[in-house]
DNA sequence: GCCTTTATATATCGAACGATGCAGAATTCA
DNA sequence: TGAATTCTGCATCGTTCGATATATAAAGGC
């Protein structure tokens, strides 16, 4: 699982340090191109003809450059993780409370999933991706991961909101990461059927209004007596 | 594109009209075989020598009985909605209320998708359904209408909800309808990746409890003197 | 009339089709 | 010398052709 294998076939960083001869041709660019095809496409239907094309190069460069087509589509889902991620993730980084990051995590989702914040596929890359788990495991767990990393976010930010008072300690913020990911994995189905921001939205506000009824309910439990029911 | 010139190769009804002199292979076996096969590699992942293995025919039997493999794809789906439909849609349509309804649609989503009620892969076949739409449209409109009924039966329920006075007349059943119909399709991304029912039906609860919070928010919006606010 | 034989029709499969898949060797160019 | 391209290899794709096998419907023998 050494992450230093890989080809590492030209310049480590920048972006065309162009110390060979012949100019090499945007490596970014063409990874950008190839991260789109795979994004809308998907990985099985996407064919090694479609990419060079779309990157504007032979198939033995692409070879030369990323390895083989299942490096590339790796290679593009890290692209994607650094180019698109702050459109959803970094209101909810950035916000002071669990309510409010949560909040800004639908809502920035509503419209980052419906093309309104880039002129990007709808829906998430990762979300959507279905590959075949026998012909390709590798990057079916990769992909199983990079879902994962959604509800570790959510539990961690709960768990804080729980740690800073915010949240009642009986809350059980497993269940309500679920639900989050879920809907926002929801939202991702729709908006490949072209379901729009402002409906988008709309499921944001039920599904908040979900989570602070949820929450209610647990300090309600908090604060009663212990064992008036049971 | 005539739909007649099919071979209509064995009787059109019945279960083994024997005029034909060779007894043909299990038809509906071999559906339900190419459907599993669909269902969890995807279309285009799918070959047609993995189909005729999983059938136990050659290739040519196989495009006798259906056609094509888009056609082939075309019948399972059929099949998929004739065998597993009534798991996600009975307690909902025998539901007495909308609220019922919609919660027995959640928690027999719940099961049914993780595979509790059935032998079956997890996960809804039509809603993890990613063919390309570039290359296969009529499949992919197809899989669009049949992700639309979804939306259509909850917005109709909710619709008669209102009608029965059960739900507010001010209430937004379509953004409604659009929330159950997100959770629901999550549902299917979170069961493909492996949680389990108990987690899912964690999920629904939070779920009916936005519900139920939004139908209270429309409960008080149409008791409140109009014009209280702005 | 009963049984056998023939004829027919269809389902099946092995083999192969052209097209396309991913990948690489040899070659050209700066 | 290094990078990109043309050309090619080999496998597999979805699909179809020819031949085989089989079970009924009709024809023939007693």
């Amino acid at each position: 699982m050494q992450n230093s294998d890989g080809p590492a076939p030209n310049s480590p960083a920048g972006p065309a340090r162009s110390r060979g001869r012949p100019r090499a041709f945007d490596r970014e660019a063409a990874l950008a191109q190839a991260m789109r095809l795979f994004w809308t496409k998907g990985y099985e239907a996407t064919s090694v003809a479609d990419l060079t094309a779309a990157m504007g190069i032979g198939a033995p460069s692409l070879y030369a450059a990323f390895g083989c087509k299942e490096a590339l589509y790796v290679e593009a889902l890290g692209h994607y993780g650094q180019s698109y991620e702050g459109l959803v993730w970094a209101g909810f980084t950035a916000a002071p409370t669990a309510r409010e990051a949560i909040a800004a995590l639908l809502f920035d989702s509503a419209a980052a999933l419906t093309g309104c914040r880039a002129d990007i596929p709808h829906g998430c890359m990762v979300a959507l991706a279905a590959v075949d788990g026998e012909a390709h495991p590798a990057l079916c767990d990769r992909l199983r991961t990079a879902r994962g990393t959604t509800l570790e976010r959510l539990t961690a930010r709960l768990a804080r909101g729980v740690a800073e008072g915010e949240l009642p300690a009986g809350l059980d913020g497993h269940s309500l990461a679920r639900f989050i990911q879920t809907v926002q994995g929801g939202m991702s189905l729709l908006a490949r059927d072209g379901v729009g921001r402002a409906e988008l939205e709309a499921v944001a506000e039920v599904a908040l209004q979900g989570v602070e009824a949820r929450i209610r309910q647990a300090c309600e439990a908090e604060a009663a007596p212990a064992g008036a029911a049971l």
